[in-house]
DNA sequence: AGGAAGATCTACT
DNA sequence: GTAGATCTTCCTA
């Protein structure tokens, strides 16, 4: 157990992404927390991945794509702000996109923030738990690597089988399957 | 200043 | 399964 510490995030966006699922998200507002199980996740890479926001280069709103490990990347689409962190070896580009929560802490104020008829539909979408979370791009560049951060990743270990997938609503992906998924679970967006 | 695209979501058929 | 909503950001002029 323990925050996940910024060389969990140093390595290919592939393994993080994989290696992410199973463990808890955790979203800190004052004294409550809102927490969730990490169940889908997506992998991106830098300027030779077309569905990146790194393809067309280094440029001013994917900058921290290039930078620092265990990061948050945050940017809107449609309407709808995607969690990812930043992950990639040194001198790298990259970042996982956090996809789906299995929410475990704070359900009620995550309905408030999202009503909602069936809990499963509640966090399984990446702008569905954003904004159960309360996430927008206030917290862009916000380290996830420390507790007293107002998002950080706690280590977990449980059982489960790794499903993979091409990635979801890209317009030209790669050959690789770069979706990741804990096979069976009622949160995982689709 | 304006147009268009986008790693989405919802509602409806 | 498909259409329309909605708004941030980028690109071009």
């Amino acid at each position: 157990m323990g925050v996940l510490s910024r060389e969990f995030y140093e390595r290919d966006p592939e393994a993080v992404a994989k290696d992410l699922l199973g463990k808890r998200l955790v979203r800190r507002l004052g004294d409550e927390v809102l927490e969730g199980v990490i169940v889908e996740t997506e992998a991106y890479y830098g300027p030779e991945d077309p569905a990146s926001r790194a393809h067309r280069g280094l440029k001013p709103h994917n900058r921290l794509m290039f930078g620092e490990p265990g990061r948050l990347f945050i940017y809107n689409v449609h309407n709808n702000w995607m969690l990812n962190i930043v992950a990639h070896a040194p001198g790298d580009v990259g970042a996982v996109l956090i996809r789906a929560l299995e929410p475990k802490k704070g359900i009620e104020t995550m309905k408030r923030n999202r009503p909602v008829n069936e809990i499963t539909k509640l966090t399984s979408g990446p702008g569905r738990l954003t904004k159960a979370l309360m996430i927008d791009k206030s917290l862009n560049g916000v380290p996830v690597t420390s507790e007293r951060s107002e998002v950080y990743v706690l280590d977990d270990g449980s059982d489960f089988e790794i499903g993979r997938s091409h990635r979801i609503g890209v317009k030209a992906d790669l050959e690789r399957e770069l979706r990741f998924f804990i096979k069976g679970n009622p949160f995982v967006s689709r």
